[in-house]
DNA sequence: TGTACATCAGTGAACGCGCGTTCACTGATGTAC
DNA sequence: TGTACATCAGTGAACGCGCGTTCACTGATGTAC
């Protein structure tokens, strides 16, 4: 059934955008190609139409989600106070109940550091990330370094708010580094 | 072959210790029984003489783990600078490369957290962490707030540092994030 | 314009593999006599 | 002290399952005549 000019980069592009969620959600190892396939009414088969292999996808759906990250970033950075506005939606509520459409780094990091070959994207992703709250620092003298401590502190807040159980706790872990963070790019500032 | 009478109780140890350690290093789904068994000079179908199931086994390392990394903390903690002390040895490259006998917050964390239903060890390793640096912090009046910065700083950047394949970065991120959180600490007291 | 053909995205059965789990068994040692 | 028996930690084949991947195929549509 052969399909109109741009049907097949329609189809890829939702399997990117779908495993891009899945493999946020629930890891990359917990994530099957067959369900994927079927979460999109098409068979597991036509998947190799689209893909070289498993690790292809997640290579391509994590460059994915990191462009569609910054592109979300950017809109809370254009906000009137860039970096509390940051802080504030990647440590807010939504975000920690959201990883489908949230950051990578906190869910798959760990994944990612444990696999054999690692794509860089971490790398470029992180120098990215960094790179991104320097300059909202305003390139103040040690922002490069605020930067990193800034990085860590969001990336572990969201982490460790995800993992707990109990809500209270939970809440507390963001609001506190919230905050916390908020202070931080003031007294740099 | 019956053994001698503590016999089981050593294998049941030495079970555990490894897994503790395999979990910790390549993550729970990635960890297979049979592999497990084999590296201890056992076969898989002895396992179920010692644990009800996989996730029995995952609980009672988890437990195991955090009890041992408890008191690693704790040898930290008595030296002369004990929070600058603990900070550097959590976040020294040895601790990050190897995460088999480290701390399980950045490495399990998400995983945790993606599985169905997760044990309280989470819950209870957070809190237990939370007060030991507050306590550390000798109560000082926002020391309540500065531990859960400072946990969220420490598994953050440990995490990072990790996943980052560039040395250089991952050398700067531990860097970093020592030097800053000790001053925080400094501040603090 | 109408027909024959080529294309190729998607189908679905099949593959080998390792997983967690089960189970009938083995056989060295502790215990009972 | 010597022998018969019970115990039970560990053995290893087998189970069903879902995984990633392969492949012969289908059939609607674009293209050539």
């Amino acid at each position: 059934m052969r399909y109109s000019a741009d049907h097949k980069a329609q189809t890829h592009d939702r399997i990117v955008k779908e495993a891009a969620a899945r493999f946020r959600r629930d890891g990359i190892a917990a994530t099957g190609l067959q369900p994927l396939m079927k979460a999109l009414g098409l068979t597991h088969g036509g998947f190799y139409a689209h893909f070289k292999s498993k690790d292809d996808l997640v290579e391509t759906a994590l460059l994915s989600a990191t462009e569609e990250l910054t592109q979300v970033c950017e809109k809370a950075f254009a906000n009137p106070q860039p970096l509390h506005s940051f802080i504030d939606t990647y440590l807010s509520p939504t975000h920690r109940d959201s990883p489908e459409r949230g950051c990578p780094l906190p869910t798959m990091a760990a994944e990612l550091g444990q696999r054999g070959q690692p794509s860089p994207i971490t790398d470029q992703g992180v120098e990215d990330r960094l790179a991104r709250l320097a300059a909202a620092l305003h390139n103040a003298p040690n922002a490069d370094e605020q930067s990193v401590v800034m990085l860590s502190t969001l990336v572990g807040a969201l982490l460790l708010s995800r993992s707990v159980q109990d809500p209270q706790l939970s809440l507390r872990i963001l609001d506190t580094a919230r905050k916390a963070l908020k202070q931080q790019a003031d007294d740099v500032l």
